[in-house]
DNA sequence: GACTGATTAGACCGAATGGTCTAGTAATTA
DNA sequence: TAATTACTAGACCATTCGGTCTAATCAGTC
């Protein structure tokens, strides 16, 4: 049989579904008759939607930032921070464009619909958050010290203002279909961390 | 009796009850049970719930957009565009302060639930977002003639940064239960906007 | 007053919802 | 090997879902 357990693979299904559609739109039926696994099966790994929802989001804000670290902290193969950052930006561009508009992010997706609904789920989104922000000060930074990025850039406010603005782009981007907006936010960006 | 009509009184408990809840956690019964209306009434109104989401958000985005305008167009009772501008986003955190982290709009709060699983209802959301930007545009020009805002800020361009930069402040906002974002931002626009 | 279209009213529909329950099987440990 | 726990399996539950249907009531017009 498969490698991943049964919780892995609902968990991977619903992400997957939810991406296309939505918390609430989504059922469990949908996301158990996808991975052929029954609703015994569902309800002894999590006790309920909401916690499964709980769930999900750690899981994906674990993956997704684990992801983030790696491409923005790791020196290889790309020792410039300010082309580490720049380049994930464009590659979140190339995956939009590749995938016809549909929505590349979970908490993007989620994070409205879900967060004044459940307070657990809200508390993972925020934790997330903050720890993207954390991950955007930590390259801000060692972009300054290697002289990549403007000395008079205060790496904290910086990060939030960036992690913002890319969100509200990359949101409009799947609302208009378009991915120029995150094309104009990166650019502005790169004006931002230049001299 | 009300003056409003049933089809009115629908649309605003739906306009309420789904910036609390979402789109598809909140169901019929529970917006017809608000204003004690019928089921029946409801279907000759609207021919579906996601026709009825299409009006719902052509409504909101009309109004806010007609609100927009008469804030930030009109000469009286500020003359100063920039001031007009920073003041309407003052407001806004306030009006998130005051309901504790509620999401103040529709269209942020639906917008990534629904974009993707109805054309219709995107549309309306996309459309909405191209006027704002076109309103924060002309208070952009309007300031840079009025010498109140930098000569170097390009209207289009800088309408668009703001509107997205807002929007992931709001959003970020609403999942960390903190207005720190949104004020954040907009001493990022003030800053961008000033000589 | 008779007719007509708009609107209200709510019973009703099949399907789907999240969730429970019991029975059976696989894996662990004693 | 026996006992126990972890997990699978799916029938079943009440409730709610979006949507339909028909009857009643309202307005305005001839």
């Amino acid at each position: 049989m498969s490698e991943r357990t049964t919780k892995e693979r609902i968990l991977d299904a619903a992400e997957g579904l939810m991406l296309e559609k939505s918390f609430h739109s989504v059922g469990l039926n949908e996301i158990l008759e996808a991975v052929k696994v029954p609703k015994g099966s569902f309800y002894h790994h999590f006790k309920s939607k909401e916690q499964f929802g709980v769930e999900l989001l750690k899981h994906y804000v674990s993956d997704a930032n684990a992801y983030k670290r790696q491409v923005l902290l790791s020196p290889t193969p790309e020792p410039d921070p300010l082309r580490r950052l720049l380049s994930m930006c464009e590659g979140t561009i190339c995956r939009v464009l590749e995938t016809k508009g549909k929505c590349p992010c979970l908490v993007l997706k989620l994070a409205a619909e879900v967060s004044d609904m459940s307070e657990p789920m809200r508390e993972v989104l925020a934790e997330g958050n903050r720890e993207a922000i954390a991950i955007l000060e930590q390259v801000l930074q060692e972009g300054i010290e290697k002289n990549k990025i403007s000395k008079s850039v205060r790496p904290a406010e910086t990060a939030r203002i960036i992690h913002d603005l890319w969100n509200g782009a990359m949101q409009r981007s799947i609302v208009c279909r378009d991915v120029s907006p995150p094309r104009e936010a990166l650019e502005f960006i790169r004006a931002l961390l230049a001299a």
